[in-house]
DNA sequence: AACATCACGTTGACAGTGTCAACCAGCTAC
DNA sequence: GTAGCTGGTTGACACTGTCAACGTGATGTT
């Protein structure tokens, strides 16, 4: 199977992405750091935005076993939802230029339908994570990953620090209504 | 004041970021719609970013008067924050290019006081419509623009719709908890 | 065995982009 | 009157995504 390359390609792109941040991801350098010439992305992907799809979708796991090895970690439920808060700021303000990625490709989701997958498996995987005994609603559970994404997006942002907040303040309003 | 070029370049670049989207809002073109050349908005703007950050700033004083005049209509304290979530993702999904505008800029906040200016002013805005009686504590306030802004990002993926789901849904729950 | 096909890869070129340096007009100030 | 600043211009540069054209080798088909 020559998708070999293809994967070569990707893991080129997340380590431009780590190392040098998301404007440093050009098909060109991507190209030069697999060794091959500046246009061979096009052989495996369409676009520009297809090869970021496709390292979101890497992100996204990535983010996605963090995320689950954190709660696993917890019995009761409430320390649960706390865990799953906390690390996914967590993964996000440590991998700031990956979390950008995240950020950037969703609006792109229509057009990339592994990139939904991915966002599947995430709130599956939550879904698996959050349910002591029944099924979470499947509501219940966007309303989980919207609050996580904003606060996110503000932590990253330095929204928080900026009024003198960590977002473990915020974490903590977050989680009180919940408690069942 | 000679920073009323200033405001006219703001002003054809918002025009551009509406009717053509964030793609074409480019130096050249901003300076072309407002009469001067390619290069004039570098006499008013260091930076495209910066160009940017001023545009985002108006966005967001938009953003925050729409959900201002919708909770300013209700009186129940848990309608008010319906109103909230409700008209923040409607506005979202109605201006998807300015929304997205907001988004990419709000990396760059640290970069530009005027964003975060911006966004204290939705904030206490939000505080003064929120409160009936008390203040309501600085990171509730964070909370919830936190929530609605993972809300809005979720609802212009499409990832909601996806999921066969209304925003409407995922709002009921995010209310739910707040009864007090 | 010969030939067509196709996946994979290359180089060359093109239109755009942000940005800078150099230059120029006009206004103000001393 | 002349020095200097503010707001503006054009020219050029490096860089980007993308395409067209071209070259390979392997794979199949007859």
């Amino acid at each position: 199977m020559m998708d070999d390359t293809r994967t070569r390609l990707v893991e080129s792109a997340l380590r431009l992405l780590r190392e040098e941040g998301l404007d440093a991801v050009t098909l060109r350098a991507v190209g030069d750091l697999t060794g091959l010439s500046r246009t061979a992305p096009y052989r495996h992907f369409t676009d520009k935005t297809a090869l970021l799809a496709a390292l979101a979708v890497r992100v996204i796991a990535d983010l996605s076993a963090h995320v689950a090895a954190a709660i696993s970690q917890e019995a009761d439920r409430r320390d649960r939802l706390r865990a799953f808060y906390l690390s996914y700021v967590e993964y996000a303000t440590a991998h700031r230029e990956e979390y950008r990625l995240v950020f950037a490709s969703e609006f792109l989701a229509g057009h990339h339908p592994e990139l939904e997958e991915a966002i599947d498996q995430v709130t599956t995987a939550l879904g698996m994570a959050g349910a002591g005994e029944g099924t979470v609603p499947k509501a219940r559970l966007m309303a989980l990953l919207s609050t996580a994404h904003g606060l996110a997006e503000l932590a990253v942002a330095g929204q928080l620090a900026h009024k003198g907040l960590g977002y473990e303040d915020i974490v903590d309003v977050l989680v009180a209504p919940f408690v069942d």
